[in-house]
DNA sequence: AGCCTAACGGCACTCAGTGCCGCTAGCAAG
DNA sequence: CTTGCTAGCGGCACTGAGTGCCGTTAGGCT
């Protein structure tokens, strides 16, 4: 947002990588702020392109459709989440890892202030961005679900795949009120802080037993005597 | 789909309320039925229209879009939903009435199981339904999450609206994971009973103390001595 | 210096979606 | 039966997204 969007590149970026990486950024910023100055329906393809200084044409080589490239960055997100996963080792907990792994979602709109705010009001704006935006997510919670039902199996549970979607789809769904929380102030405050206060909860309720440090979540009444009490639980964390 | 596809309506439907429902459903049926025959891109707007004895400007007055000729009776269901949410006494534990509410959703799949497995032919294939279906699932996942919030908040949970995100985003990807294995498997099975078995799941997961008959959820770990459980529990059930 | 690959721009086309308007079916009143 | 009004409908024309095609040329490689 702070390069100028006019006329940048009237030569040819793409022949290398970083050329394209480049040009896409370029794009990208481009778009946002037009879309952020003029409404992103009144804003054209041939608009963001002109203003990045290259043809219609080539923004679609770029980018599939006019709203991908409000997001995007996300398909590095989703490659650092899969590394993540691989760099974990076997020990921890897998939802731990994923909240940790979901985490960089949060990294990645702190580290674009400006972009992430006028994203933002863009999404909550316009009804086909905030579709476009839950479906971006729905890509990463599927990632989240993939891996979560690979350790799940591997843990010989039976019901690893739903448990793994429902896992996943609360991992995201605190991400994303944490997320919109600190938005919506502006981007004040520590994200970091308080998703990790949001991700206890959700590792709270989908603790999974692993490993010899055994873990028991126990359901009780007021019904139930206190030495039955006992009794049950003694028998979980033996048996 | 039984009704004939062919130059069906040439007088006017849409004067009375029943005849413009009985015109939505003839579009939307005979655009399922097209699309599943020639697919959903080669399928143009002109040719539901043309299907259903109407011109394709009458077919905008009946849906927003395109896409959304795929999902007409999801705001029917959302509708349903809310008649759940408000019929519901305040006795029952919020993520059981929640989940009896998104019930609807499977019931309403299984009324008409032809046209739900051509939709999910369609959503499995194209990217675009099926970033629409994402889109209309968090649809009824934000009305699920608005009554839990309300629920949570009377209880005075602090933390009532991540709580209800979060166990609202449970409960629709439980649902939906029923719903997808049950449509992969051709519509056959007891769905009710697999969702029962899913729900409960996330219901023992989200469980909150209600009213008099308090219920504690404890974590614990082996490094816990066997009398501090027993202090600890107590504590709580009397606090 | 010269080739050769591929990025780019431009053109033309399809189709989704929208505003506008003229038509008429159907209802209501005389 | 006739007249008038309302609203659903069809058609036309227009914008803009997205795509296939092709000529051009920049820039890397030998």
């Amino acid at each position: 947002m702070t390069e100028s969007p006019r006329r940048a590149p009237a030569t040819r970026v793409g022949a290398t990588p970083a050329g394209r990486r480049q040009l896409r950024r370029a794009l990208a910023s481009a778009a946002v702020d037009l879309f952020a100055a003029n409404g992103y329906e009144a804003t054209t393809v041939d608009d963001i392109a002109a203003a990045a200084g290259v043809g219609r044409r080539t923004f679609f080589r770029y980018f599939d459709a006019k709203d991908d490239v409000l997001f995007a960055n996300h398909d590095e997100i989703v490659a650092e989440m899969e590394e993540e996963f691989a760099a974990a080792g076997p020990g921890r907990d897998p939802v731990e890892v994923a909240c940790a792994a979901v985490g960089l979602v949060l990294d990645s709109y702190a580290a674009d202030l400006d972009v992430s705010l006028k994203r933002f009001a863009l999404t909550r704006t316009v009804p086909s961005l905030r579709d476009k935006e839950v479906a971006t997510v729905d890509r990463y919670q599927r990632v989240l679900a993939r891996y979560l039902q690979a350790r799940y199996e591997e843990q010989g549970d039976e019901t690893a795949s739903l448990r793994a979607a429902v896992a996943a789809a609360a991992i995201a769904a605190a991400n994303n009120h944490v997320l919109r929380r600190w938005l919506r102030a502006g981007g004040t405050g520590d994200i970091k802080a308080t998703a990790a206060e949001a991700f206890a909860l959700v590792i709270d309720a989908f603790r999974t037993p692993a490993g010899d440090e055994a873990t028991v979540v126990a359901v009780l009444t007021t019904a139930t005597p206190l030495h039955e009490v006992v009794a049950r639980v003694g028998e979980v964390l033996r048996g």
